[in-house]
RNA sequence: GCCCGCUUAGCUCAGUGGUAGAGCACUCGUUUCACACGCGAGGGGUCAGAAGUUCGAAUCUUCUAGCGGGCACCA
């Protein structure tokens, strides 16, 4: 399509009266990709500003839900919006290897082949989970395609891509150099169904009903037996002392004795140790420091032995004896308690509510487990980041509250982190061992020879956790550690956008290794998006069954009307999601389209960008109303933008594209436009017409890309007179288009006033006709009176668009009101109106309708004036406020005025 | 146990000291030449409750109640 000589002359069949979002969601953005606008290289200003995000890699395995739309949408609307402005931008887009899910589903798969990934061997393995990623991994991208996303696919990233593994690398053997990594035996949480060590984040405590069993252990050398109380009585076979508190009267005898442990015959001491509650149970606590994080740090106070009874399937070991070797931990449970009930050892069981801990991804009850894995000490890179908020290097959270606090806790009180996974899906950790047992941290197997001195290496078998790479994104992804262009370029990026559950997890580590790795803070704001909840307020999720899938929603109301109520909802608080809110965005969208119908179908000769004259002094007064409403929505628009008001920035669109753009400019204006005849006077006013249009869809498109485009391509004269300089030589398109900005000089009060009037006195008029019944094919006569002249100049200029829009057959404009006895009246600021009903009034239905009238405003004269009684409001309050109350006060006591004449004309 | 958030129209939510709002739903009218996914006109709220600060409170403070969330402990 040509630009500025194309010339619009549509017959209604060419554009369908309902808007079907397909056509447009299927055609343009092949086109925009194709044309590299996503790219930032498509600016080519060199002194751009920048704007750029990274966005939250989704799973490879994963398929788009509501949470993705939600975000994706606030990123787009920013990349969008930062684009159209001018800036060199970049949004990047990546998925993530997702180490366990992806490795579960594959081993699934496996299993329909009667496999396990033990059968094919690490290798064959490792192939196999590429292929299947070549093969599945797009649809998460393609999703992302089907959303609008405006992202560089030509920076796709991938966390196990080459160049991020090297990063990896490279992270793993600094911090570990720096003393930062570590590894070591301690007791971890362990996913007896996975097969793998968790960190701290990825477990979920739940509570659980279960039952505390009090235990009786034989004192040796005496009768006395000592009761203890556990949750887990399976553990006991485990157990290598018996702790109470050193100031515990009861059992103050009993320290440094040994008790018999039954079942296994072990001889275990009676220690004392302060961490012990006197008030809880029996105030004396079996220790098993192979199997219980608290008892593994009593355990390390006392040196007691580890006895490890339990195996990473959570089936008992030969070390629990014959009797119990190799049942299930649940089925030991039950076998410990009938043999202490056997042994009249079982002293009672009593109900008893605590939490367990869950694998998140796979609901299996965490088994803790004595085991060596690698750590990552946290305390001085969590100082770094604390450092960094205090002193304003970010992250700034928005909201605000509570999220800075939420994350700056959460670091002050950190816990190391356990960083290598017993999976074949991941990075693998650069470490290897020599024959003689040395360690080698390494960038490379090669590096790694060179360091030990000899080819005879051994690999560590485990792999890095998936947020270990997670958390180098912002800047791996930018090309780190090479000092790349982009790098430069883009790193701090401008805003992340994501979910709370991730702040720890992945928020906090990013800023953390940012810091460490590139000495800024890797985003300069963080948007914590709200929750998207089910109609009931419950959170969606796969197992409840109650999720709603973003592609139905695209199918059944188009992705444009889908985003706008993202958009809209995206406050700081959750949002129970209904479906009718799209509908009215749907609705939206038609309304967009129809209004687009309607200008194009009286666009003849117009062309966007024209019709305005310089002189604005000869401007009609609509249509610098329009433009000054125009100038209104466009400064808050920007303004909601900038500060993450999203649902702002769609409210001012909706009203002033409905409201103001609708209901009355096209209505005014179509006393103008539909002349048959195309006079430079009709022409002009179908110019302004395309031209108010055209500005909206551009403030638009950040929120609606695949509408606003579809229709300003068929705008005449849209095209490339409307980019943005940056992009001067691209091919026309409303998304490198200069988004608006608001300039003073078309704020115009005085027009909005007396526009306001005009627009009064029509609903007046209306709501006369709808009161008395009036049927809509009937014309009425309509009397105005109104005492200051430059009112009655703008009614009389609007008599033909009063006349259009109240159906009146008759406008008379006078200083005075002067109407029959038999007429409807009503009041609107500085002036009069009456309707004749000749015939159709019922005048008590009228003096009913006006006391009505009267009543509301009398209440708020009252109110009014009781506040301006106040000395202390008088006083106190700033002088432009009393101002302005007198005023209001004027104006409704000058419509009592004639509310009261009204009534008494009707006698 | 500690911390945080929410409570506004029938429903879902905006609204940070000065006239209580929107969308949907509802009522009435309407197939008027862009749109019935529409047009026009309406009704509807002790802003959870109490006390305070202030000339003035949905908005600030304290307390209470209900709902929701996070963290810690849990033998």
């Amino acid at each position: 399509m040509t630009d500025s000589t194309k010339t619009a002359k549509y017959i209604a069949s060419d554009i369908p009266k309902a808007y079907d979002p397909h056509l447009a969601e299927s055609k343009h953005y092949q086109r925009w990709e194709a044309q590299g606008c996503f790219a930032p290289e498509k600016n080519r200003d060199p002194q751009a500003p920048i704007f750029s995000i990274v966005i939250p890699p989704p799973n490879v395995t994963g398929s788009l839900h509501m949470g993705h739309a939600l975000q994706h949408t606030l990123m787009d609307v920013l990349a969008r919006y930062h684009r159209m402005r001018g800036y060199r931008t970049l949004w990047l887009p990546g998925t993530d290897h997702a180490g366990i899910s992806t490795q579960i589903v594959v081993e699934r798969e496996l299993k329909k082949e009667g496999l396990t990934r033990h059968d094919l061997g690490r290798e064959r393995f490792v192939a196999r989970v590429w292929q299947w990623k070549e093969q599945y991994g797009s649809r998460i991208t393609e999703q992302l395609r089907r959303e609008g996303a405006s992202v560089d696919w030509s920076r796709e990233r991938f966390t196990m891509d080459e160049h991020l593994s090297r990063a990896v690398r490279e992270a793993f053997v600094r911090l570990y150099e720096e003393g930062l990594i570590y590894r070591g035996d301690y007791i971890i949480n362990w996913c007896p169904k996975d097969q793998t060590a968790l960190s701290d984040l990825e477990v979920e405590k739940e509570p659980f009903q279960g039952k505390l069993y009090y235990l009786q252990y034989p004192v040796k050398g005496s009768d006395r037996r000592i009761t203890v109380a556990t949750t887990r009585p399976e553990t006991m076979l485990g157990d290598t002392a018996v702790a109470v508190n050193p100031h515990d009267e009861r059992y103050r005898e009993l320290i440094g004795q040994t008790v018999i442990l039954p079942l296994v015959g072990r001889e275990i001491p009676i220690i004392a140790d302060e961490s012990v509650d006197p008030d809880f149970g029996t105030g004396a606590v079996k220790v098993t420091p192979a199997h219980d994080p608290n008892d593994y740090e009593m355990g390390r106070r006392h040196n007691l032995p580890h006895v490890i009874v339990m195996d990473q399937h959570a089936r008992m070991t030969e070390a629990a004896g014959p009797e119990f070797a190799g049942l299930d931990r649940y089925e030991a449970r039950e076998r410990v308690v009938q043999r202490f009930s056997e042994l009249g050892l079982l002293e009672r069981v009593e109900d008893y509510e605590f939490a367990i801990s869950r694998c998140d991804r796979c609901r299996t009850v965490i088994e803790p487990l004595i085991s060596t894995q690698w750590f990552c000490r946290m305390n001085e890179m969590a100082r770094a980041a604390l450092e960094a908020l205090a002193r304003g290097r970010g992250p700034r959270f928005i909201p605000e509250v509570p999220w800075t606090k939420v994350y700056s806790d959460w670091l002050e009180n950190i816990h190391d982190w356990c960083i290598s996974r017993q999976l074949w899906w991941g990075h693998r950790i650069p470490a290897w061992y020599t024959e003689d047992g040395r360690l080698i941290v390494a960038r490379s197997e090669d590096e790694a020879r060179a360091k030990a001195g000899t080819d005879r290496l051994e690999q560590d078998p485990d792999v890095l956790d998936t947020w270990f790479s997670s958390a180098l994104w912002p800047f791996s992804t930018l090309g780190w550690p090479d000092e790349t262009e982009d790098l430069k370029t883009f790193y701090p990026t401008s805003v992340l956008v994501t979910a709370r559950d991730i702040i720890f997890l992945w928020v906090s580590r990013m800023v953390m290794t940012g810091l460490k790795f590139v000495g800024e803070v890797p985003f300069r704001d963080v948007v914590i998006t709200a929750l998207i909840l089910d109609k009931h307020g419950q959170k969606m999720s796969k197992m409840k069954g109650n999720t709603i899938d973003p592609l139905d929603l695209f199918d059944r109301y188009g992705v444009d009307a889908t985003r706008i109520t993202l958009a809209a909802a995206s406050t700081g608080t959750d949002v129970r999601w209904r479906d009718e809110q799209v509908e009215s965005f749907r609705n939206f969208a038609n309304k967009i389209w129809n209004a687009a119908r309607f200008c194009l179908l009286n666009a003849e000769g117009a062309t966007v960008g024209r019709g305005f004259s310089e002189d604005r002094g000869r401007w009609a007064l609509h249509d610098r109303w329009i433009v000054s409403r125009l100038n209104r929505v466009t400064e808050r628009v920007n303004a909601a933008i900038q500060s993450y008001e999203f649902h702002d920035a769609v409210q001012a669109l909706y009203h002033f594209f409905w409201d103001d753009f609708c209901d009355w400019y096209i209505e005014l204006a179509k006393v103008d436009v539909t002349a048959s005849e195309a006079s430079p006077a009709v022409v002009d006013a179908r110019s302004r017409l395309l031209t108010i249009l055209e500005q909206a869809l551009r403030l638009l498109h950040p929120f609606m890309p695949f509408i606003t485009e579809e229709i300003w391509h068929r705008l005449p004269g849209a095209g490339k007179a409307q980019l943005h300089p940056a992009y001067a030589d691209a091919e026309p398109t409303i998304m490198l288009a200069s988004f608006p900005q608001s300039d003073a000089a078309r704020r115009d009060e005085q027009a909005e006033r007396q526009m306001q009037s005009v627009i009064d006195l029509i609903k007046r008029v209306r709501n006369i006709r709808s009161e008395m019944n009036i049927k809509p094919s009937e014309h009425v006569r309509v009397l105005v009176g109104a005492a200051d002249a430059h009112l009655r100049e703008v009614f009389v200029a609007y008599v033909p668009h009063i006349s259009r829009l109240a159906r009146a057959s008759e406008v008379l404009i006078a200083e005075r009101l002067e109407a029959p006895r038999a007429s409807a009246r009503a009041a609107v600021g500085g002036a009069e109106v009456a309707v004749p009903l000749e015939g159709l009034i019922d005048f008590a239905a009228e003096r009913e309708r006006l006391r009505r009238e009267r009543a509301k405003l009398e209440k708020e004269a009252e109110k009014i004036n009781a506040q301006l009684a106040n000395t202390g409001f008088r006083e106190h309050a700033p002088a432009e406020k009393v101002e302005e109350v007198k005023r209001r006060l004027a104006d409704i006591e000058q419509r009592l005025k004639s509310l009261a004449q009204a009534l008494e004309a009707l006698g």
